[in-house]
DNA sequence: TATGAATGAGTGTTCATTCAT
DNA sequence: CATGAATGAACACTCATTCAT
C-alpha cells in the first residue's frame, strides 16, 4: 500500500520532521515545542500542520511509526524452523540492541507510552504491527514450551524485562552482554 | 527558642496540595497547571509557592513522598522469620494491592518516573526509603535463594512486571488475584 | 539568494511598538505591562516578542533610538562654518525644540536613563550616534573656545543643563524662549 | 518637633526600614519588593505595613528623609560671614561629598526623583528642607553676585551639575578634588 | 506546497497587602 | 505591636495553530 496517492507530499519532509520530533522529544518532553521540532526537520513551522493536522496527530503518528519499526527491527533475521527458546532469544537480542543503539528514540518512545495524548486507537493499530511476534507468542503457548497464562501478559512481562535491561545498558554500555543474557533468563525462566 | 510564629505552615495544606498535585497529574499529565492544583487543594494561586518554592520542586517532592509511601506500605505487616519466598511474597502482594487501591498515584508516578523533571538527586533519596527493602535482597541473594545477579537489576525486575501485573489488573479487576499471582510466579521463577 | 518570506516583518509594527512604548512608559514607567504597550501598537500581545526577544531588550532598543533621533535632530540644518558659539548655540535650541515638543519621549527617556535595565553596551552604542557632536567639543576644545576640560565633563554639563532648561519650559511653556536663553547662558559662560 | 508622639513606634525600626529601603532600590530599583525591603530591615514582612501604609507612602517619606539629610549636610558648618562665593562653595562641597560617600543614597534618589510615585506634595515638602539655602540664593541674586535669573532655575542648575559631577567622581574617585573644582567652576561662572 | 509572521489563550511565578495568631 | 502565612490580581513570556503571501 502506497501513501503517495493520497498525499502528494514529501515523504521525506514527513520523515524529517517525525525524526525532529523524535530528537526533541527525547530532550524536551512531550512539551517539545512544535516549532522547534520543524525547526530540527529542517522545514517552517507551518510546514509541520500541512503533514500532521495538528501534534496530537504527529504524537500519535510517532508512535505507531515507532512501533512499526521496532517490530521489523525484531523480526529482521528471524527463523520460524528454530526450537522456541532461539526464536525467542532471536526477538529478544534484535530488540535489545535496537533500544541499545537508539537512545533517543526509546527515551521519545517512553514519554509516549505513558501518554494520555496516545490515543487507544493508536495503541491498538501499534499492537497489529507485533501480530507477527504475538503469533510466535501463540505457538509457544499451545506447544506448552510456555506456561499456560495471557499471551499479552507474556508479552508485557518481556516487554517490561527488556526496559530493565536497556536501562541497565544505557549506564554501563560495556556490560551489554551480561545484561541481555540475564534480562532474557529472567524472562526466559520465569515465563516458560 | 523559636520566635513565635503568626501561623506556622500547615502540614495539613501541604498534603493537600501534593493530594491536590497527584489528583490533577493523573488526569493532565504533568503539565497540569499549578492554578488547578492549587485550586483542587482549597488553597489559592500563590500559596503553593509558600509551600514549594517552584513547580519542579513539588514534582521532586510528590516523587519522593509517593517512594517512601510505597515503601512503608510495603513493608507493613512484613516477618523477617519467614522463609525467603514468603517474605518476597509478602512485598509483592503489598505492592500489587498499592497500586491497584491507588489508580492515581499510579498514573501520577508514572509521569515523574519518566521525567527528566525529577533530579537524579530525587532517585536517590527516594532510593533511599528502600533500603529495608534492599536488605532483603541482598540477603536472598547472599543466601543463595537467588540465583546471582546485580541486586538493583533485581530490584527493576521485580518493579517492571508488578507494573504489567497492575495495567492488567486495572483492565479487568476482577481478575487481581489472577493477576497477582501469575506475576509473582514469572518473578519469582524468573530470579530464583 | 534571499528564501522568499511568506511576510517580512513590518517596520511599520516595529516602530508602532516602539512608540506605544514611549507614551505607555512615559505614563506607567518601566513597570508598563508589554500587554498594553502591544496594544497601544494595535499588536496582540505576542507579537511584541517576535520584533524584540524580551522586554528588556525593548528597552534596551528604545533607549537607541531615542538616542538616534535625538542626535540627528540636534544636527539637522547645522551649519560647520559659522563660529563656535553660534554652532553651540544651534545645538542647544535644537534639543530644547525636541524636548519641548516631545514630552511624552522626555519621560521615557528619563526613566530609561537612570535604569539598569539599560545596558551599559547600549549606553556606548547611544553615545556612538553622538559622535559628530562630540567631534564639536573637541574641535571647540582644542581650538580653546572652551575651558580645559575633559569633552564627555561637558557633554554632561550641557545635557544637565538642558533638561533642567527643559523642566522649567514644561511648567511654564510660554516662558520657552527665555529660559532656552537663560540655559544656554548658563552652559556657555559656564564652560567656555 | 517629635514624632514619637504621634506614633509610639520604634523610631529604630523606622529608620531600619528607610536604610533597607534604600539599600536595596539602589539595587533593584523601585521595584524592590517590600518583602526583601523588610528583611533587609530585620523586621517581618507585615511589619513594614505598621510603619509605613503602603509602599507609594515609603517611597515618599524615604524621598523626604533623604532630602532633608541632603539639605542638613549641606549646611553642617555653614558660615554666613563669608563672601558669597566660599559660601557656595562650601555648600557645593558639601554636597559633592556627601553624594561621593553615599553611592547607594544617590542611587535610591535618582530613581524616586524621576518617579511619578513621588507626589508633589513630597517634592513641596523636600523643597522646604531648603528654606535655609534657598535664603542664601535669594540673597545673591538680590546682592548682584549672580545674575538675574529665578531662583528655582538656579537650583535646578546647580543640582544637575553636582549630578554629573558626582558621576564622573563615581568613575574615578581618584579625581574626586578636580571634577568637585571643575563642576564648581562651570556652575560659578556659568551663574554668575 | 511552503513559509513564517501573527494571534491570544494559557503558564509559572511575583508581590503588595491583609489578617489570624 | 509583631509576625509571616495567605491571597489573587498582574506580569512576562510561550506556543499550537492560522493564514496572508
Amino acid at each position: 500500500m502506497v501513501k503517495s496517492m493520497a498525499r502528494p507530499l514529501s515523504e521525506e519532509k514527513r520523515q524529517a520532521i517525525l525524526e525532529s520530533a523524535i530528537n526533541t522529544m527525547a530532550e524536551l518532553g512531550l512539551g517539545a515545542p512544535t516549532a522547534r521540532i520543524a525547526k530540527g526537520a529542517g522545514v517552517a513551522e507551518g510546514t509541520l500542520f500541512i503533514y500532521f493536522p495538528n501534534k496530537d496527530a504527529l504524537l500519535n503518528e510517532l508512535y505507531l511509526e515507532l512501533k512499526r519499526e521496532i517490530a521489523e527491527e525484531m523480526l529482521a533475521g528471524y527463523r520460524s524452523d528454530a526450537d522456541h527458546r532461539t526464536q525467542w532469544r532471536h526477538v529478544w537480542d534484535r530488540y535489545i540492541e535496537w533500544g541499545a543503539k537508539h537512545p533517543a528514540r526509546r527515551k521519545a518512545m517512553r514519554q509516549l507510552v505513558v501518554s494520555d495524548r496516545v490515543l487507544e486507537q493508536s495503541r491498538v493499530a501499534g499492537a497489529r504491527a507485533f501480530e507477527d511476534i504475538q503469533q510466535l507468542f501463540d505457538k509457544s503457548l499451545s506447544s506448552g514450551a510456555l506456561r499456560e497464562q495471557p499471551a499479552a501478559f507474556l508479552a508485557g512481562v518481556m516487554e517490561a524485562i527488556a526496559e530493565v535491561t536497556l536501562d541497565f545498558v544505557a549506564r554501563q554500555p560495556e556490560r551489554m552482554e551480561e545484561f541481555k543474557q540475564l534480562g532474557f533468563q529472567a524472562f526466559w525462566t520465569g515465563v516458560a
